[in-house]
RNA sequence: GGCGGCGUAGCCAAGUGGCCUAAGGCGCGAGUUUGCAAAACUUGUAUUCGGCGGUUCGAAUCCGCCCGCCGCCUCCA
């Protein structure tokens, strides 16, 4: 991607249209896969604040290996399996504050596109189908292959069939060269139910015709942007880019787009070692899913960023900070009411906040947009440094939390009363009593805050 | 082996040639407050950027070597 997000001029002058790489619907997405769409939604959020239209597409992947294996495992029809992990997607979605894509195709509801597609490569003499019921795209046809991914074409075992390496793990598919992908797969029998008619015979789409076909049929031949996690600019993105070149012609994508992973305690995540985290696992130790995304763009998209519990705590404190300082500031311009998303389209100046929003535009660093977001809160003071905070907040997608949400919390009757024993003690001057029943509200989870006329009871 | 990237305070993390004797958040220390605490507020917290050389008037930032770590290399964001 262009280093300057200002730079970004929709390809049309219209609308700036952009392809994510989405979801495959066979379990709950980690905060990893999150920390990917959370950078896209605030691409998207940069340019709208900015005042760019955008026509954003997701797809999500509804039929592969796993989807199928795992719909089988579960003894679920295909649909029924990945309808119910796209809703479980939705709603890690939601709560992470991620703008609906304005399109999210299905793989499996535009087969016919994709088998349109593979007819046209083809035609074109960039594909063949060897006669096992499967087609593969040949990259020898593709002299741009491996760009993307800077490949050196060496390492690609052109021309070299499975035949000629040993050792190499069974695949029952038979193509020309080791590196050639799969563009339709013959049906076989572990895939059960799960087959369309081609025509090539039953079967179904590889996984990298779906993005081409889809994108195409969206944003059309040439389109803006294109993105996904850094682990798919090789082979996927490379895949992509041969398929849809190859067939229609047109640039593709123009921008690419590629957030780095997300490392927990410094390593890749594992199952094995118990670092693959979901949304869920994180609200159920009783984080917030706020508090996730700050987590999720507290460091820069193009380097890895480092997962902690440490530092995802360390979030709760700052957005405490945060919203304390946003009503201050409310409160001193005299507003009640703090702007919508679609109020903040558009917004001209960012006040002392300008730092901050340059941050973003240039080449989203939310690090060191949030970090000028504390600094300007130092000295904001206008309600144009007020409107350019929610500007700001509102591009990062962060809302910030209640702040006055004393009565919104039930304190049960009893520990009312051991309170209302101990204030009595402490204004007593009875200071044993006091602190013996101070002691006990904290075992039963209740911090006591002392004020000059009453306490107030919190949560510990 | 090929390609790419990283190593900045206890933790997370910006900065990529001079405004850096290095943002910001958390944590921690000190002070105010408090009966003592907690909370709140104020304030302090890396003369130094993995190591060693080099280029330069000047380097965390460029180059070389070394050490350590991470990712991709056929369907993992």
């Amino acid at each position: 991607m262009t280093r300057e997000v200002r730079d970004l001029v929709p390809v049309d002058g219209n609308r700036f249209r952009f392809y994510c790489c989405g979801p495959t619907v066979y379990g709950p997405a980690h905060i990893g896969n999150f920390r990917t769409f959370v950078m896209n939604d605030i691409f998207r959020r940069v340019l709208e604040i900015g005042g760019v239209e955008t026509l954003h597409v997701r797809n999500v992947t509804d039929v592969d290996d796993k989807t199928i294996r795992d719909s089988q495992a579960a003894g679920e029809r295909l649909k029924d399996f990945t309808d119910h992990w796209l809703k479980r997607f939705h709603e890690d979605t939601a709560a992470l504050n991620l703008l609906p894509p304005h399109i999210e195709p299905s793989a499996v509801e535009h087969i016919p596109q994709q088998i349109t597609m593979i007819e046209e490569l083809m035609a074109k003499g960039h594909a063949y189908a060897p006669g096992d019921g499967s087609v593969y795209f040949k990259i020898s046809s593709f002299e741009d292959y491996g760009k993307l991914s800077r490949l050196d074409t060496r390492e690609l075992d052109l021309g070299r069939t499975q035949e000629q390496r040993v050792g190499i793990q069974a695949d029952e598919y038979e193509k020309d060269s080791l590196s050639d992908f799969v563009l339709w797969k013959g049906r076989r029998d572990d895939d059960g139910e799960n087959y369309w008619e081609s025509p090539w015979g039953t079967g179904r789409p590889g996984w990298h015709i779906e993005c081409s076909a889809m994108s195409c049929e969206y944003l059309g031949e040439t389109f803006d942007l294109h993105s996904g996690g850094e682990d798919l600019i090789f082979p996927h993105h490379e895949n992509e880019i041969a398929q849809s070149k190859c067939s229609r012609g047109g640039d593709f994508a123009l921008h690419w787009f590629h957030s780095a992973h997300l490392l927990v305690d410094g390593k890749k995540m594992s199952k094995s070692a118990g670092t693959v985290y979901t949304l869920a696992d994180l609200l159920e130790r009783g984080f917030t899913a706020m508090e996730v995304r700050y987590e999720l763009l507290g460091a820069y998209y193009r380097r890895q960023a480092n997962f902690t519990f440490d530092s995802l705590h360390a979030k709760r404190e700052a957005l405490g900070k945060l919203a304390k300082g946003e009503a201050e500031l409310r409160k001193e311009v005299g507003e009640v009411e703090i702007p919508g998303y679609e109020e903040l389209r558009g917004l001209g100046g960012f006040g002392v906040f300008e730092p901050a929003w340059d941050g973003l535009q240039n080449d989203l660093n939310t690090a060191l947009a949030m970090g000028k977001v504390f600094v300007g809160l130092k000295t904001a003071k206008t309600k144009e440094d007020w409107l350019g905070l929610h500007g700001v907040l509102a591009a990062l997608g962060l809302v910030l939390p209640e702040i006055e949400a004393e009565d919104a919390v039930e304190v049960p009757e009893e520990i009312q009363a051991v309170a209302e024993e101990r204030w009595a003690a402490r204004s007593a001057k009875d200071w044993a009593k006091s602190d013996e029943l101070r002691d006990l509200l904290m075992e039963k989870g209740w911090v006591v805050k002392d004020g000059k006329e009453g306490y107030e009871l919190v949560p510990a």
